[in-house]
DNA sequence: TAGATATTTAGCATATCATCTAAATATGGC
DNA sequence: GCCATATTTAGATGATATGCTAAATATCTA
């Protein structure tokens, strides 16, 4: 696995500090998905799960690809995959 | 390694994403340190690291003990060695 | 007990964050 | 070109977080 650049540790934490994000990540966990089908997952509007993606982008745990209308979204899994199934298994115990 | 309860996630990665906070955690690593010693890292104020010092305490990533007039913190090992231990090596590239 | 030291708690100001609605941008199909 | 769909950007607002100073609590020593 690749080592990260330290200068994005910030945002990667910040990234996780909120629970929808992390909630986002587990779901891309399960593969790609298009900017709708995440937000039909939650209660908020589409601007805020915008918003939400752009963190996640930011800190380089997703990535995303133009497809027509839709953007399709999915794990970073370079970082994601080592660290966070790590996290999420020991710390949430309830990965996949 | 014990897999903690999910009740807590919240309380870790918010304590997680603040910088100094995760700094306090690094200097722990080295050994137990007074609330003073750690103060004397930082530049706010005592009443400021007794705040990140009870959130990281919540979080259970730090224990505390009564020594005389001092509270002597260190890490929640159980907790910090194994899932932080592996965030700074491959995140921040610079665990010891 | 009085005074000094170590630390926390309380109360407040400011900065940042999550969310909303409305408007803008981009794409596809007729 | 026009309209519908998918998504983002802009701007505003309320909630939460971080930091401060001052006061409170606890412990040690003389």
């Amino acid at each position: 696995m690749a080592t990260t650049s330290p200068h994005q540790t910030q945002s990667v934490f910040q990234a996780l500090a909120d629970p929808s994000r992390r909630e986002i990540l587990r779901l891309l966990r399960q593969g790609e998905m298009t900017a709708g089908d995440i937000a039909a997952h939650f209660d908020f509007s589409r601007a805020s799960l915008s918003h939400h993606l752009n963190l996640l982008l930011q800190a380089e745990l997703v990535r995303v690809r133009k497809d027509g209308q839709r953007r399709i979204y999915s794990l970073n899994t370079s970082l994601f995959e080592d660290l966070l199934g790590f996290v999420f298994r020991f710390i949430e115990g309830s990965s996949d």
